[in-house]
Parts: C-alpha cells; sequence; structure tokens
DNA sequence: GCCGTTTTCGGCCCGACTGTTTTCAGTCG
C-alpha cells in the first residue's frame, strides 16, 4: 500500500483526459476524466483515506472503472490500463499541459516534433524560432507561447482572496469612472468567495460595449493584453494576476453575472435542470420555446426557472438547486451580525516574545468599540514551557490577568475576555498548567507544532483539548496554510461529536493564509450542530479588518446566524466562558 | 467513463476569441 496525494491523483486524471484527446477517442470519455479531476481537487479528504476505508463511492464522478484503476493504484503504486493509454505518447507532452494556452493538440505536436521532453527544451525551441515552422503554428504562436511561459515560472497558481478582493476594487473603482459604465461587479471564484483565486473577473453592465473595452484595455496597471474582442478582453496585470472582462447592456446583465459567476460545477447542474424544463441557458439569457428571454438582474433569471435567488457563495453544486427550488436555502450569516471578536493578539510583553502583536489592549478596545463590538476577547499565545518552568508561566499569567482587570474596570461599556491561545502539546497535553488556567476567563487551544502526526494522534490531542473543561474554543482547526500547507489529518466527525459533547466551539480563522476551518468542514460541523465562532486572529489592529473573509468562509459553508456564537449579545455569549 | 423522482441505456452545457485559415480547430472559462 502506498500513499498518493490528491493533488498528484488529480493530475493523471488530465493526463489520461489528455491522452485520449490526442487519440481522438470518445469526447465523453475525456469528460469523464476532466469530471473526475475536478472532483479529486475539490474533496474534503485524501482519497487514500477514503480508499482505506471502503468510501472512494462517495465521491462524484468516480464511477466504477476508476474506482477499480484506484484500487489498484494504492496497491501496487501504478495502473496498467493508463500506462497503455499513454504508451506511444512523447512523455514531454504531459509536463506542458500546465502552460497556459498550451492544450493537449499543442502540448502532443510540441512534444512530438520537436522532441520537446521538458521547460527547457521549450525555451530552445523557442530561440532557436523552430515553433513557428510547425503546420499549424505561426509566428504568432510562437511568441504567445513564449510568453505564457515566462508568467508559468514567475506565477503563482492561485491568488488569495484579499489579495484578489483588493485589485478587483482597483480596476472595479476604474472602470466606474467611465461615463458609459452603469455597474461593474466581479465575478466567478471572487464573488463566491473563495479562499484562492485564480483570475479577477469582472462584469460590466453597458449600453457602449466598445468604449467600455478600450477604456479597460488603457488600464494603467496592465502588462500584456491577452486577448480583446467586442464583448469581453483578457489581460495580465504587472503583478501577474490575469483580469476577464466581460460586457453586456443592461436588459442582459443579470444572465451575465449569472453565468460568469458559476461556479462550473453550479452552472452544469443549472443547466441539466433548465432542460428538463425545455429551456436552455447561456450568458446572454435563457432560451424557451425558441425565444431568448433576457434577465436585468439575477432575481429574474433565476424565477423564471421557478428557483429562489442563490447565494454566490453557494453556488458550488452542492445541492443548492434543489433548496432553492424547495424554498429552504438557509438565510446565511452576515458581517453585520458579528459582535465579537475573540482572537486578538496584544503586545503585551510576555518574554521571549513569539509572536507577539503590534498593539495594546486599549488600542485593540478603540479598534472594537470602531467596528461596534460588543465584546473583544485578547488571545496572546501563552508562554512557551521550553522557556518557563511551571510556576514562571503561572506567574506571568497572574501578571497579566491584573492588567486586564484594569482594562475592564475602565471599559464598562464593552465586553472583555481574558484569554490565552495555547498551544495542544505534541502528546497532547495544554502548555499551561490547570493553576494557570483557572486564572482566565477562558482558554483557546490551537496546535502549533507537529503537523504531521498521523490521522490518530492529531485526532487524540484535539479530542484531549476538546475534553478540558478549561478549553473553549479550538484555533484554526486544521492548521492549513493555505499554497503552503496542507490541513493535518484529522477524524474531524470524531471531533465535532467531542465539541458537541463538551460543548467546546470551532472557530472560522479570518487570517488569509488560513481561512479555517475551510468551507466545506464548516458545512459539516453544521450538520453536526458544532457551535463555531469567527475570528481575525489579528496580530495588529488593521487585520481586525479581515472579518468579512472569515464570514464568506462561514457563509460557503451554509452558515445561518445561529451557527456562529459570536453573534449572540455580551449577555449570550458570555455563557460559554467563566 | 459517469449517471439516473420522467432513463441501467442513452444521454452528457454553451459560447468567445485567436491563429492560421478560406471554414475551422484549439483553448479557455
Amino acid at each position: 500500500m502506498r500513499f498518493i496525494a490528491n493533488k498528484e491523483i488529480a493530475k493523471l486524471f488530465r493526463d489520461m483526459a489528455a491522452a485520449y484527446t490526442v487519440k481522438n477517442s470518445l469526447f465523453f470519455k475525456v469528460k469523464a476524466y476532466e469530471n473526475a479531476a475536478d472532483s479529486v481537487e475539490h474533496a474534503t479528504s485524501e482519497l487514500y483515506d477514503l480508499w482505506k476505508e471502503g468510501e472512494l463511492g462517495s465521491v462524484s464522478g468516480l464511477g466504477k472503472n476508476i474506482q477499480e484503476y484506484l484500487d489498484e493504484l494504492f496497491k501496487t503504486g501504478q495502473i496498467k490500463h493508463f500506462s497503455q493509454v499513454m504508451s506511444g505518447l512523447p512523455k514531454g507532452m504531459f509536463t506542458l499541459l500546465d502552460i497556459g494556452g498550451i492544450g493537449p493538440k499543442t502540448a502532443y505536436k510540441l512534444a512530438r516534433e520537436l522532441k520537446i521532453e521538458n521547460i527547457k527544451d521549450l525555451q530552445k525551441a523557442i530561440k532557436a524560432k523552430r515553433i513557428r515552422n510547425l503546420e499549424g503554428f505561426g509566428q504568432k504562436s510562437e511568441k504567445d507561447i513564449a510568453a505564457a511561459l515566462l508568467e508559468f515560472k514567475g506565477r503563482e497558481n492561485r491568488h488569495l482572496l484579499p489579495f484578489a478582493f483588493e485589485n478587483a476594487q482597483k480596476i472595479l473603482q476604474y472602470l466606474r469612472k467611465e461615463k458609459e459604465c452603469n455597474q461593474a461587479e466581479p465575478l466567478g471564484s471572487l464573488r463566491r468567495m473563495v479562499s484562492t483565486v485564480g483570475d479577477v473577473d469582472i462584469a460590466v453592465s453597458s449600453k457602449n460595449a466598445k468604449k467600455i473595452i478600450n477604456h479597460f484595455t488603457k488600464y494603467a496597471g496592465i502588462s500584456r493584453i491577452l486577448g480583446s474582442g467586442p464583448v469581453s478582453s483578457s489581460v495580465i496585470l504587472k503583478n501577474g494576476v490575469q483580469v476577464d472582462l466581460k460586457v453586456q447592456p443592461p436588459e442582459a446583465f443579470g444572465s451575465l453575472l449569472q453565468h460568469f459567476t458559476g461556479s462550473k460545477n453550479h452552472n452544469i447542474a443549472l443547466r441539466e435542470f433548465a432542460l428538463k424544463i425545455n429551456m436552455s441557458l447561456s450568458e446572454y439569457g435563457i432560451k424557451y420555446k425558441g425565444k431568448l428571454l433576457k434577465f436585468k438582474d439575477e432575481e429574474s433569471f433565476y424565477k423564471q426557472l421557478g428557483l429562489d435567488w442563490i447565494p454566490p457563495e453557494l453556488r458550488e453544486g452542492n445541492n443548492e438547486i434543489n433548496a432553492a427550488k424547495a424554498h429552504s436555502l438557509p438565510t446565511l450569516v452576515e458581517l453585520n451580525d458579528i459582535k465579537g471578536d475573540i482572537h486578538l493578539h496584544s503586545n503585551y510583553p510576555i518574554e521571549p516574545s513569539h509572536d507577539l502583536g503590534e498593539n495594546s489592549f486599549e488600542e485593540i478596545v478603540t479598534k472594537a468599540k470602531n467596528y461596534k463590538y460588543k465584546y473583544v476577547g485578547f488571545s496572546d499565545h501563552s508562554p512557551s514551557v521550553s522557556n518557563h518552568t511551571k510556576l514562571q508561566i503561572i506567574d506571568i499569567i497572574k501578571r497579566r490577568s491584573l492588567k486586564i482587570e484594569q482594562i475592564k474596570a475602565s471599559n464598562p461599556d464593552i465586553g472583555i475576555l481574558n484569554l490565552l491561545e495555547i498551544d495542544i502539546l505534541n502528546d497532547g497535553e495544554l502548555s499551561v498548567p490547570e493553576k494557570g488556567l483557572k486564572l482566565l476567563d477562558g482558554a483557546i487551544a490551537g496546535i502549533h507544532s507537529s503537523h504531521k502526526q498521523d490521522k490518530a494522534t492529531i485526532t487524540r490531542r484535539l479530542l484531549n483539548a476538546c475534553e478540558n473543561p478549561y478549553v473553549k474554543l479550538i484555533s484554526h482547526p486544521t492548521g492549513r496554510l493555505l499554497e503552503q500547507r496542507e490541513s493535518y489529518d484529522a477524524n474531524w466527525l470524531q471531533v465535532f461529536e467531542a465539541c458537541v459533547k463538551t460543548g467546546t466551539m470551532l472557530e472560522i480563522n479570518s487570517w488569509p493564509t488560513r481561512l479555517d476551518l475551510p468551507d466545506v468542514l464548516v458545512k459539516e460541523a453544521i450538520k453536526h450542530n458544532v457551535k463555531l465562532v469567527i475570528n481575525t486572529d489579528a496580530h495588529e489592529i488593521t487585520q481586525m479588518g479581515n472579518m468579512p473573509f472569515g464570514v464568506s468562509v462561514a457563509r460557503r459553508g451554509w452558515a445561518t446566524k445561529e451557527n456562529i456564537a459570536n453573534t449572540l449579545s455580551w449577555l449570550e455569549f458570555r455563557k460559554y466562558f467563566r
């Protein structure tokens, strides 16, 4: 048996799709492998774990055949059928597939005709001007490949949500300056508030598309124009972000918004749903009985299909269409519902300072009042066990608690919690002894070390923390760092059950690289009645402004106000603590 | 190769844009 990561499996499926494409196999076979790859990339658990538990069938897109291939893969480390299909195809083509604008056919031709096996070979071929002489290629396609290769090398695959958000806001502001622009909105994964965003997509409503496109392509931040037509345009910004613009007249703006907000899975499901009632969907509207119906907003678009309007965050092809039909979509939690932020790091000196915040307790309180919060929690990191004796740790907590009591006394108009973010050590013990815990209003426990332990050990550590009566909240529960570190493996079902049993809450951490719990686990946690708290984990008061991103995670996890504890009044919320 | 409150067979989303082309194939979203 051999562990193989989802990422690797997805690539394997994509390679199979490409191989079948080159071989001109049945188109729908190609589709099936592409679907399987999508599905694996979005899976919440490692397929290897599911396979061990006999649960592979729970992942959509994996049918009888592919499940058997995976069985072979995990047992032997290879799939004979895949090797056979790919035999005779040049290996280099599969490397080239990752470059923008190069699909299966192009990759095959380059690898076969020019004997390109890797990126270096491709660079040489470009330098020697050999690509332009291939049949079906020319100077322009050679130039395009060269540009795409540069971007491939310098590019991060996806951008963190707040980064993409910031870029989009600037462009939206710029577009709105053009008089002919009625409305400009984000589209795609950005509008759905996915934790990482690939391209920034933008929709504009205007009667004069030509003028909008023209204005857009003159945006100062552009480094290269990928393409520009009468209703759409694609560019790459100097910071590497690709921006796609779509323009439609006001009477069809709703259709445009709907179509390009996606997700792909939502749209496919929606089109299949529409076909059953003899309607055909496109970015221009709904075709019904040979007539094209246009929609100025999304509400009327969905209404035409007999559906309630679906919030963008829910459009992932996870049963939202059925819920919209049954009028049973949840009323999602909103930023305005949030009454406090309890994971905040101050500059209170805990020596030796590790990961200290920038601001004083007073500054944090002032900022919280600006946000109209009803309560805050001071959650500095606990003193490290390696540098302190137990007595020293207790002494530090005593002194800090006295200081916090003063702050409480001078700020009677806001609730204040004396907390600490405490390490769950490798053996599952907390880094603060019980005598120290007793001095606090409650403890936030989090894993900050040994992320690579096996599933059983990590689960045990989390369960230990839940079972400790002083622990009220588990911070950033999966430990993932977007684009840097995978989540650690844990038996989440067991953790959820322990949370409910012990009254321990789980955090949705709004830190841009965390957004943890992830949306899919939020949805699972809610199903099991786990209470959640959305925090910013701010180490500097401006970072308290990241709250909207945590709220978006909750919304993507179908969370209502009732699922989020820090939507409660101070009177109710404090009952969770001492 | 997957999938199913109209199907275990017969379906499988729809269109823009580009380059190299005289009508289209490839790629992308």
